[in-house]
DNA sequence: CGTCGTTGTATCTCCATGGACACAGCGGTG
DNA sequence: CACCGCTGTGTCCATGGAGATACAACGACG
């Protein structure tokens, strides 16, 4: 079971996905959408077609020649390659959202201020982003937004960012290659996932058992509401 | 022009999309198939056998009685629910995505790990996750994972992770609400942004014009490939 | 005991998406 | 001058997803 999101890009009113992307990358790679559409398996028409639908609101993609030698051909224009590079760079944040593990806590909101809030969970206060209409929230932050420091070291409260920050012990601590998954126990119940470079693992020699802080910014914790949350359930039919 | 995610739940084959998140929270409002069907406009036909179909896989969505008072109904089992939070909480990280700018900077690998590298930029080296085939790439950060600091304060190296830290000059500062979008202008070309809470702004006495030192984690610092590092381009049909 | 609001199926139709195919035009090349 | 490998366009058809419709069953309630 796991979870991700297929990257779009919108612009006006027509969106570009995957699937206009990798069009736009066989272009590129075969010089032609005659065999960008041979190698990729579809329909030179429809490419065709959507290539100049798109270039409608997107502005120009291809620059095409007929005839000449070899036929003619299609080469991808600067603002197709930006688009391309956009693309990548979404999809690796979307596929990174897949990868990255995310903490989560139930708790209730008892502040609020217009987007920001704070969270009484069992593992203590958390300022987050709060969603608007529930009080019963889950809080989420992603493991590589959770930095770890030693214990000892306070991190100046005047001048840092209103970053929460929690003490605990490190429960498993799994070596990938040059990054790190740090599983920190905080409190009885909250589990608080860190992914940091094994550089930094090295440098604060940690290991299971340690005691360590975890901190991460108000911004990048997200709550939204919890099961119990939901209005409905009270079925009213009378 | 704005980028997003279509947000998905992938469990054995079958993945639980928007759609069917939406008729299960309208069967939790209802309590029945039925009027979620017709409150959603849906065909109650195709949302039932939905159901079923997506049990198979994901397990017991809902308990349904046939007859009695109000002629029966269907509620949630806990299961849902918790599909249902899951679901909450991946999109509200998928819109996060696209409702944060992300700062983008052009560089090259310099040194290369498994997973992660330095890239050389304008700006100064940036540790990254790095993709595996390209050298030229962009370097994304997004502004939730930016921190800022007052820039006589030295975050002790030795300590904490391994933070990618800059020194830059405030551009821009932009209150929204109890948030800050602060714009950071790092060496002559380029600008790293930052989302921070409003608090953090009055804490560090920030303003434009103000000398501040942006830090972010690597592990959420992702490159992708440049534009220009496209392998293809070179046309070769012979 | 019939009515009512559901569940659970089965079947038909509508529509959008995308492949398949056909054909004209283009401009170097042999 | 015919050929080749493309572009550009029109048309038909297969497929899948989803609404529409129909109908049996169910169980409390008046």
């Amino acid at each position: 079971m796991d979870a991700g999101g297929d990257p779009y890009i919108e612009v006006d009113g027509s969106t570009v996905d995957e699937r206009d992307v990798e069009a736009l990358q066989g272009i590129d790679e075969h010089g032609s959408m005659y065999r960008a559409a041979e190698e990729l398996g579809r329909s030179y028409a429809r490419i065709q077609r959507r290539v100049t639908e798109l270039e409608q609101t997107v502005g120009p993609l291809v620059v095409s020649e007929r005839g000449g030698a070899g036929g003619g051909g299609s080469t991808l224009t600067s603002n197709a390659r930006t688009l391309l590079a956009r693309f990548d760079r979404l999809r690796a944040a979307v596929s990174g959202l897949a990868r990255t593990e995310e903490s989560v806590v139930s708790g209730r909101v008892v502040d609020r201020g217009e987007r920001l809030g704070t969270v009484e969970t069992p593992a203590g206060r958390v300022r987050a982003l709060v969603p608007a209409g529930a009080d019963a929230v889950q809080v989420g932050v992603r493991s590589d937004a959770v930095s770890l420091l030693a214990p000892d070291e306070a991190p100046q409260p005047a001048g840092t960012s209103a970053r929460n920050r929690f003490e605990g012990k490190v429960r498993t601590l799994d070596r990938e290659g040059d990054l790190a998954r740090v599983a920190v126990a905080v409190g009885a119940e909250t589990t608080l996932w860190a992914l940091i470079t094994a550089a930094s693992v090295d440098r604060l020699d940690l290991a299971e058992g340690d005691r360590v802080v975890a901190s991460f910014k108000a911004t990048a914790t997200r709550a939204a509401p919890a099961p119990e949350g939901r209005t409905g359930a009270n079925r009213d039919r009378s």
